[in-house]
Order: C-alpha cells, then structure tokens, then sequence
DNA sequence: TAAAATTTTTAGACAAGTCTAAAAATATTT
DNA sequence: AAATATTTTTAGACTTGTCTAAAAATTTTA
C-alpha cells in the first residue's frame, strides 16, 4: 500500500488507532483531542480529512475508529517509532527517557526500505526500551498480557518487562529507584488505604505509590 | 545559538549558502528558486522572511547572502545531512546513489546532541560518501580543493576523491564504469573536439564525456 | 540614452493545519 | 419528559508556504 500521509495524518492515525486498542470502542473526539494536545474542533476537521481518504470510520457524533487501511498505517509508524527508539539507545547510546521527542520525529521520514533496514541492523528487536511490541514487517504485533505490578498479590515475585507511562519523569524516577526492565520484585505488602506497595529488589526494601504500580508491566 | 527554524527555512539557507560559496557573489532569487525547485515570487517572500530574522542580508532587486547566523544554521544543517549520510552508507548499507532523499528528511531531525552522538558512532568521519567535507561540531569545514578530473593533463595519474553531481543517474554511471572515491585514474588522451577523455582504471580503458570529467573532483 | 528584455517584487489566491466562539446534537439530571 | 450540562460540529479567522499574473526595477541592446 502507498500512502502519502502528513506527518499530522499520521499521528492522529497512531493516535486513534491505540485510544481504540486500550478502549475497545469508537474513539470519541475529546479523547483524541486530549492525547493529541489540541482543540476538538481541530480533531473534527483532521477526522473529516481522514475520513474522506478511507482511513478512519466516522459517524457524526459517535466518535471514529481506525479502518484496516488506517490501522496498517498506524501500526507501520509504531513499528518505525519503536526501532528508532531501540537505536536511539542501543546504539547512540541515550538514555530510555531521552528518546520518545526524536523518535515522534524520526517515525516520520519516509524511505521505502530504511525502516526494513534498520531493523535488519538491530537484528529484529521484539521489544522497545520501554517494554513495547515491535510490529514485524507485516503489522504482526506480540501484545503482552497488560499484567500491572499493582495487581499482583502479597508475597509473590514478578518481573518487570514494561511502562505504561513512559513520560521522562516517570523513567527518571524508575533509573533513580533502580528499575528497569527484566529487574526482579517481590511484593512485600500492599497498604490498605492508599495501595502503595512495600517491594523487595535486589535485597532492597522500597515503597512506591499506587500510581508508580499501576504503570508497570510485568509477568510471572 | 538556539534558532527554531521549518525545514524549509532550513532547506533555503543551505541553497543560499552553498550558492554563495560557489560564486561568492550576492545570490539572485533566480538561482535560488532553481535550486529550490521553487517559483521567484516564492524566494522573494521567503527570503524576506530569513531577512526579517537575522538569518540573511538581502537588498531589494540585488540578492540575498547569509548572516554569520545564517550560516551556522547552513553548516550545522549540511553536517547533519553528510553524518546522516556516512550512516545511510556505513551502517545501514545503502548505495550511496539512493541516500540523498533520506538525508534530505533526516538532516531536519531536532535535538540536542542526536548528531553529535551519531557523529561518535561513525567514529567522526571528515567526508560524506560523495567526497563532501563534513563540518565539525564548531562548524569549521575543510574545503577541498576543487581540482577537476577535467583539468588534470594527459599523462598524469590522480584519485578520484569526490563527486559534483551526486544525482543518482551520474552515481549509477559511475559504479558501472567501477569509478568510486578512492580510485586511481590514468589521464590517456583528450580529444580535442569534444574534451572527452580517454582513461585507464585498473588496466582497463574507458571514455568519458566532458560532463562527466568535469563532475569528479581528484587530487594528485 | 531610449527601447526592449530580463529579473524581481507585489498582489491576490489557495491548501494544510490550527484556533476561538457559537451553534447543534447528545447525554445527564431533575 | 423537560431542563441542564456536556460533547461535537460549524463558521470564520490566522499562519506557513506555495502559486499565477501583473507591476516595478534593473540590465541589456540598439
Ligand atoms: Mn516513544
Ligand atoms: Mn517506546
Ligand atoms: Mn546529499
Ligand atoms: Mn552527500
């Protein structure tokens, strides 16, 4: 397929495509407005265009969602994101909380087979810094199971595979407590009245808050 | 410096530039809106605009030459375009007759130290896969000296060392005929008709256009 | 140096993407 | 079910970058 999409096109497809994924249903304008940091009578227009060049399914009202033409697009920007994410660290070396602002910019440019290459280059990366899938050159994607740290029970040991959040602050605070990914956590006790957790890692004892733990991925 | 400049803004101060550098002289609109692919009236506003900014110095009817800022932006413009380059090529392995268009999306890419880290991964590189120089991080480039295959006298011997034109059908000429930087070229003959020339390239004889001769650049 | 040719600028228009303010539709409360 | 609140769309405006056509300035030619 040969799309000639804006870069504006694009991140409102990625956009509605992952509101759809979390929600399972029609995605409403005000949420798109609010993941795209802009006015819901922008969202209108661009839902319009979209709408006109078969990309996304629209009622007037009732919200949009992606069509497979869309969500081919949609997926083929997240696979690019995330490879450039992956080289970002891997290779030039930064820091997981420093590569989501290029790789939104590096998603972009338009190469019939420089994404394809890259790939090749990092040796097909499953996973990004942050613990999500790689779409593979057909639009597969490995979903994980959306198991959060604060849904395990008192006593058992999980280990950390992903961020829901993956916000610069949010990254800062994991490197400052020592958590990444593949790092190992015992639950040593939930708190009643506010949820925040006691865990064990490395022989540490740390409390993170409700918020920290429902933004971590884990399994096991 | 800390501009915030559109790609095309940038796209227009590498054209004035790189105008500049050739002839020197105060660069018309004309030959800018060649470069650019674009119309007169569009330069003219453009220009204004760059002028309005600080970014070039342009009296009506008489051309336009970049600021000292203005051509920091050019230089650190060009360097991110020539490391992009040097990457396309070393690492991800394309030819270096389809990396152009890339670069020319990936030089626009804003971040801080993206270009720097890159510039440490391909180990500081001093020429582009054209033979072009790349600026270093304080924009200071070294000028090569612009000897022509076409100047060289019959008898002498030289290296090829970069190319003029780096359109995709001159460089595909050249991989068929096996001339790429690094070369040793024999000067056998010129005819006087037609300036084309006769060469020997690894004990083979070929014979070149005048077109061609005057777009390698060689030393020795 | 006056006429002709060329170059450059201005004027006005358009597309993309955004915004504010107001109108229309839908959802929630009473 | 009517009134109220919320969400969504429309209307109109603005910015950036482009274009065509016409006017103005400069350069070339005679
Ligand atoms: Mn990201
Ligand atoms: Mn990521
Ligand atoms: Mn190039
Ligand atoms: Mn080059």
């Amino acid at each position: 397929m040969k799309f000639n999409l804006s870069q504006a096109e694009e991140n409102y497809l990625k956009a509605i495509y992952s509101i759809g994924i979390d929600t399972g249903k029609s995605v409403n304008t005000n949420q798109i407005a609010l993941k795209m940091k802009t006015k819901a009578s922008s969202v209108t227009d661009m839902v319009k265009k979209l709408s006109d060049k078969g990309l996304v399914e629209h009622k007037k009202y009732k919200g949009a969602l992606v069509t497979s033409k869309g969500e081919s697009v949609a997926v083929s920007t997240l696979r690019s994101h995330r490879l450039w994410e992956c080289f970002l660290v891997d290779t030039l070396e930064f820091n997981w909380d420093e590569v989501h602002d290029i790789a939104e910019q590096l998603e972009h440019i338009k190469s019939d087979s420089l994404v394809d290459r890259l790939d090749q280059f990092l040796n097909f990366p499953s996973y990004d810094p942050h613990g999500d899938p790689i779409p593979d050159k057909n639009g597969v994607i490995k979903h994980h199971k959306n198991v959060m740290l604060s849904s395990v029970e008192v006593g058992a040991s999980c280990i950390v595979i992903g961020v829901k959040d993956s916000s610069s602050s949010f990254l800062k605070f994991l490197d400052n407590a020592s958590i990444c990914l593949g790092k190992k956590i015992k639950v040593l006790k939930v708190e009643d009245f506010d949820q925040s957790m006691q865990l064990e890692i490395e022989s540490k004892v740390i409390t993170v808050s409700h918020q920290i733990s429902k933004n971590l991925y884990v399994k096991k």
